[in-house]
DNA sequence: TATTGTTATACTCTATAACTATA
DNA sequence: TATAGTTATAGAGTATAACAATA
């Protein structure tokens, strides 16, 4: 565990207080983050855990196991999940061509739809949240967040 | 949020792409952490809700509605939420001085310190997420994330 | 009348365990 | 036997609407 290493820039805290500063902004930017999120989801009837099948969906046709996995959810949790959204028209089930036991989910038009309707909408809501920092910060931040992030086990979803 | 819904803009100079993939990354950010906190939560018996109410309890006794407030819920659900701490013995509620409608909210020994031990973890586990990145890097993301939740209205429990 | 909080009800989301049907 | 998926069940979390008690 790296312990205060001075910070070594401007700005300097005296005591630099950064090891307690980068959990708790971190913590607050990610609750701004995710509840913006789920507060663009609710606006088109959606959930998070929905916004972020249909952000896996939108490339990819997989089963019911590698839906889970990628969401990290046990694939009990992903019957309802696709039974919700099957029933509101926005994925489909398909028979596995190759495996007699498997199904492959897929947006149908009306999900596709959807889907971009409330990506392009939550874009511009994150983006919004940026939207008194400068150009230069913004750009560094968005660096520095894919930066971290890269530094792990993807996470979930994008969206 | 896999990139794509760009029918507008192209390139342009420096800012090309920074205005896409700040939402990504951000988006990404946020659901790694708040999947991280999630995790130490439930490590320790706890959910992202209660990890919150416990986050606004740390420096406060409210009531129930101003406990809503602070978390962005319904009173409603106050009363499960606090229902189901209450009966770990996590948090108590005690009746007002002041207005005999009101009860007020607040930890226990044993909430308090659960809460102690929970907010350590967390601190541990998310400083653990930036470990990769050099000092400058930690001290610059952690003064943006900030900068970026300061120009806004506070969002949920800091913690 | 307005406000504080609870209750009743209904959904979504999630997990564990047991089950069916393939492989 | 092992794997893919579903079903049964249970509990947390959330909201809306109706209610009680107090202001």
């Amino acid at each position: 565990m790296p312990h205060d290493t001075t910070p070594t820039d401007e700005n300097s805290e005296a005591s630099g207080p950064v090891d307690l500063e980068i959990v708790d902004s971190l913590a607050q930017l990610s609750f701004l983050v995710h509840g913006t999120l789920g507060q663009v989801a609710a606006e088109h009837g959606l959930s998070i855990a929905q916004l972020r099948l249909f952000g896996v969906l939108r490339d990819r046709e997989p089963g019911m196991r590698e839906l889970a996995r990628h969401l990290g959810l046990d694939k009990s949790s992903m019957t309802g999940l696709v039974d919700r959204a099957e029933r509101r028209d926005l994925v489909r089930r398909t028979a596995s061509p190759h495996d007699g036991r498997a199904v492959l989910v897929s947006l149908t038009a009306q999900g596709r739809e959807l889907a971009r309707a409330v990506a392009a909408d939550a874009g511009q809501r994150v983006q919004d949240l940026a939207a008194h920092l400068t150009d230069a910060q913004r750009s560094q931040l968005s660096v520095l967040a894919s930066a971290l992030v890269a530094g792990h086990g993807a996470a979930g979803a994008g969206q």
